[in-house]
DNA sequence: TATGATATTGCAACTCGGTTGCAAAAGATT
DNA sequence: AATCTTTTGCAACCGAGTTGCAATATCATA
């Protein structure tokens, strides 16, 4: 029984691992250390990170230019998206699929939790906006803020 | 006719003075030059200004600290608001008529323009959002950037 | 699997937006 | 006008983010 964990465990870890290099190689990322790990902590995060959360998360892994490193890579690379907070600081969260670099364009909302501070990324789509004659609109940002359902219990 | 002219633009400059007044006084702000000269840049702008706009603006007349303060202190009494801008810098635009003290909600868009850079208070009103259960609205932010009216001839 | 070209990392130093403490100057009140 | 309170300016500081460069790791190729 024990034994049958173990080796599930293991198996799904190197299938983590593949699917993580996948995403690193198709971008024509070349694979390290840092980059993997940094994506597992988005995958395993229910909602945005912002640098620091990662910087904590890491502990002493890595520098800390290489976070602010990476993370500009992968929003180039459109594998992750930034999220206008209300308090004008900066979160990173991972683009549904796939954006194409240069794009990233995520049409869905974001909710900021004013409790846990916790980014989610809503599935809701963004509402078509009226705007006045000449207007033309390449991007809409909506962000919701007030209590998430886990802290409104 | 020219002294007719300038005796006109001597009335309305001391009206526009006494409305300038008017809002400090009534918010129990002391009446001071920097504060005056700042609310008067946001009643000539027609977009939001950043503090940076504010610092051209103002020249050497006064430290950048004291604009610092000065917004603060505007944002508390709610005579401005901030908004989030999808660059996640800060910009202010003065609050429609009266926002209450602590409570600067105003539920309209923001459009910001990626040529010429400014940042419009559009009327139009925030979309009701559909959010998962459990999820409670306190705030809604909607920021649409691209093109403004003057830039898209 | 060893090797060289290329890309990435870590470090140190720096920039820039914003804040804080305190003394000097201005505004408000009598 | 005198005094009390608020605001300003200065200098110093803080933290987020950036840059240049040498050291190191990755990748492709032999």
């Amino acid at each position: 029984m024990v034994m049958l964990r173990t080796c599930l465990e293991t198996v799904i870890k190197k299938f983590m691992s593949d699917v993580i290099n996948d995403i690193l190689k198709r971008n024509q990322l070349s694979v390290t250390d840092s980059r993997r790990k940094i994506l597992e902590f988005f995958h395993h995060a229910d909602g945005a990170l912002a640098h620091a959360d990662i910087e904590k998360l890491s502990g002493e892994s890595f520098d800390r230019v290489t976070i602010y490193r990476t993370l500009q890579t992968f929003v180039e690379k459109g594998i992750i998206h930034t999220i206008p907070t209300a308090d004008n600081s900066v979160k990173y969260a991972l683009c549904k699929d796939e954006c194409e670099a240069g794009h990233h364009h995520d049409d869905h909302i974001h909710f900021l939790c004013d409790d846990c501070g916790t980014t989610y990324c809503l599935e809701t789509h963004v509402p078509p906006v009226q705007l006045p004659q000449g207007f033309v609109t390449k991007r809409t940002d909506v962000v919701v803020s007030g209590r998430c359902g886990k802290c409104s219990n």
